[in-house]
DNA sequence: GCAACTCCATGACAAACGTCATGCTGCTTT
DNA sequence: AAAGCAGCATGACGTTTGTCATGGAGTTGC
């Protein structure tokens, strides 16, 4: 019998090792590399051809949604877990369209690591209903790449003058993008409409 | 030979089971419990009288820091590692101040834990020497209680008004509480002074 | 007792912010 | 070709925010 050979992308060090260490338990599993961002991981790929790669989201140099859309188009053998603690909406769409197979949350329990790393492995998508549902009734992102640039520096505690400068707008310009992602997404100003996209995973 | 006894604490429930794992690989340490939240380790506790308990921070019903002040009141026997993503110097401070023995980040080798884990339990301290120096240079809390309620509610996204009236106190205060919280911390506007202070674990 | 100090509280004023009306692309749709 | 639409861009106008000067209440040190 032949392991499934699978490897784990994650930021944190201890919990990529502790990972690890969780999937190794399984008989049928086997880690064969591990990685500490995006770029890490591609290259392990590129020499391992692994069955599935389980990543995090969140990580420097390279994103997992990003790693995601890269590992489709260039080894299209190795399924994609996403393993994030983000219940983000946004994040699952984006997840879904770079070709992943499953979107799994750390609050889950830790048995559904090596289930998700199976089914994937037959091909199969693994998303929590409850998530996919919610991703449903938030609907697609509303905001225009611009008000995205502008809502995010805003959300960092930029001023509409310094925004404006940094992107070659006038002040009032930056102002109005401003407004118009108030607007949309029902916020009362910028700091309440920076945490509502973000913690929909527009930003 | 006997097995150190550790119970675990941690909201996200693949990073407990995994982090349990992990702990369980080696052959002088023995998980006994694990907890999701404060209330639920304070309960393992008082049951098992563990001789180390690790614990993240940031979880619902009980914060670890909490947690690691009425362990130190009510089972001094309990050594504690606080185990965290966040290298902020407040936090530190307060871990110290509710008497833990360990300040342990998740970025760093999950080989590291286990050790953590046998020097705490020899009534070692095990702290992080780059974050300690950090936690000297930033120097305290320069925040009075005021100043924190109000710049927390402000990075939230609440308008002045809607602060004075959540407080009982009139706007132009609330407005002076900001601007001398932004002036302590070296920001120029709320946004990135909640920013700081939160990054500095100050709320 | 009374400085000296810290925290709390306020209003006046200038600066930054949020809204609105407006116009300019480019790209479908008819 | 014309109409419709989405994104980009701007300035004017009223509102919110940030700063400063000022004062009261409680504590500490002498």
């Amino acid at each position: 019998m032949k392991k499934i050979q699978v490897v784990v992308a994650e930021d944190q060090a201890m919990v990529l090792g502790a990972l690890a260490a969780l999937l190794e338990t399984e008989p049928d599993i086997a880690v064969c590399a591990r990685a500490s961002n995006g770029r890490e991981a591609l290259t392990a790929i590129s020499k391992l051809k692994p069955d599935v790669l389980v990543t995090d989201i969140e990580m420097p140099e390279m994103t997992g949604l990003t790693l995601a859309a890269e590992v489709r188009d260039r080894y299209p053998q190795t399924r994609v877990v996403i393993l994030t603690t983000f219940a983000r909406p946004g994040y699952l769409r984006r997840a879904l369209d770079a070709g992943a197979k499953g979107y799994l949350l750390k609050d889950r329990p830790s048995a559904e690591l090596a289930d998700a790393v199976r089914r994937a492995h037959r091909g199969l998508r693994v998303v929590d209903p409850q998530l996919a549902a919610e991703a449903w009734e938030t609907g697609p992102d509303p905001l225009t790449e611009r008000e995205r640039q502008i809502l995010w520096r805003a959300g960092e505690g930029k001023s509409s003058g310094e925004i404006s400068e940094e992107l070659h707008l006038s002040e009032g310009t930056v102002r109005n993008y401003l407004s118009e992602a108030i607007s949309k997404l029902g916020a009362s100003n910028r700091v309440e409409a920076a945490r509502l996209a973000r913690s929909r995973g527009w930003l």
